[in-house]
DNA sequence: CAAAATACGTAACATACGATACAGCGCTCC
DNA sequence: GGAGCGCTGTATCGTATGTTACGTATTTTG
């Protein structure tokens, strides 16, 4: 059953040319103030022409235009009636493949943040944003990016900060420039690799303060650790999830760009003025 | 501090004649619906006069009935996607001291999967799980990680699967390869990279199917995407925030995944034997 | 109570908006 | 490679919509 405009069009995307689609997505995009606008605005905020707004509402079983904005209008008003409803798309019953996935990823990033004080985190920045030594950055198979995109953040804020990345040979060698002043911050969530926990373990030896990203059962990384954050992983798919410790990064990053402003760091600066 | 338009009246309502009164309380009794319809419908739902109504909003102090409107429309658009509005109904559960960056992060997913219907994500998997062509892979800047993410994932449940990393002239060659029926799955938020919007056109011109992962104003690529997924990025930070959409692409790993083990695939098989 | 000022609606007006006709273009299918 | 079809934008048209002028009704004030 179709109850509202945006599944309408959902429903209807695939068997739309390419310039109603566009429509149709900018719609979506910001659904639906968009629709209430005129047609000329809808239509350059799609980039298409009037007549492909129009061909669009009417594909969509809509006499005219102004129909077509009154149903928007009815549905945006039952809404602001009941808060309760305001879910969008429909709570997905029995059989939904998507919302348990959202829900379980929601309430992982609850749980996750429930066991993760404001003072954990700001240890961890301050560390992180304490410039005595170098930051190096690391993850595993499936975590790695994690460690590239905190990586791409840190990189622009401070000097010396490295993601190790390729053959394990390759960042193996990197462990001579570290030293006590060094921090590696490392990714690792099951199933955890020998080859990193090795890496991590010669550079504890080495002094380096460890700071650790893996789920709740704990890499054995853990040992070697400073700081441990440890994220909720598990939800109903094939795969484990790191989402919450994605925004436990990115929560990181900018709780070190927010300490380095207030040290008015130059560097923070010079980017704003870059950007 | 007067910050709505509801605000507003109830200001100058005591100053106000009978009649435009009349039109006032109208207003309020179902606000702002009727604000949106015409001036006409308007006047008749309040029982007065067309020129009553436009007398009524030129005290509010605008300067015509269309600036009016649009005036309600951003109030209404601010409603539905700022949190803080909504922090009214879940007032914070559990206590004390969540970070905000968190409360936005999670309004981001939800508002991104509010706009994101099941439907969608089932086609995107579907095209992504269908394997007469090859998946591409690419992201931005900052968004890269994300693009790998997917693609350490992908490649293991199929084949062909290529991620595009390195120097622009690297992937730019990889086009030779592409056909109708290769997919493109590309990450950009703003600012949106002029190389990627570029290597997207030539792909599209070459009849690729480029599924698209970008922010709420939508990537010039949009234009040339077949699937467009817009995720909410805003966050209390110097940065934007690429959280909603990790948890998009891990919803798609896993829709992906469980289409491919409906069909039956051997690939499956043999993956869940190996792990 | 008279006279003025304000309030309000009717009706004519101009504009901007949605709708339509048509031509150019690219694509698919013989 | 040619013919046909579907998609898309340009230009034009009719009209609904907001706007204004003006006359009547109502209230206010000396």
């Amino acid at each position: 059953m179709i109850s509202s405009i945006a599944e309408l069009i959902a429903d209807r995307l695939g068997t739309m040319p390419a310039s109603e689609r566009r429509a149709a997505q900018t719609l979506i995009a910001s659904y639906p103030m968009i629709g209430l606008k005129t047609v000329a605005e809808f239509s350059a905020a799609a980039g298409v022409s009037s007549p492909t707004i129009l061909r669009f509402v009417a594909r969509l079983g809509f006499q005219n235009y102004p129909e077509f904005q009154s149903s928007l209008q009815d549905e945006l008003a039952a809404q602001l009636q009941s808060p309760a409803t305001r879910t969008l798309n429909p709570p997905s019953p029995g059989g939904g493949t998507v919302s348990p996935m959202l829900e379980a990823t929601l309430d992982n990033m609850r749980e996750t943040f429930r066991h993760l004080s404001d003072k954990q985190l700001a240890d961890i920045a301050a560390r992180l944003a304490d410039r005595r030594g170098k930051t190096f950055l690391i993850g595993g198979r499936f975590t790695d990016p994690l460690a590239r995109y905190m990586a791409a953040h840190l990189a622009i804020i401070q000097p010396d900060v490295f993601h190790l990345a390729g053959q394990e040979s390759m960042w193996r060698d990197r462990l001579i420039d570290m030293g006590k002043r060094d921090v590696l911050v490392i990714f690792d969530i099951r199933r955890y690799q020998d080859s990193l926990v090795r890496f991590a373990e010669k550079a504890h030896q080495r002094g380096v303060q460890i700071v650790l990203f893996t789920d709740q059962w704990l890499s054995p990384i853990a040992r070697f650790a400073r700081h441990v954050i440890a994220g909720r992983t598990a939800v109903p798919s094939a795969w484990d999830s790191s989402a919450a410790l994605f925004v436990v990064a990115e929560t990181l990053i900018g709780a070190v760009t927010r300490q380095l402003e207030a040290k008015g760091a130059k560097r923070i600066r010079e980017m704003e003025s870059l950007r």
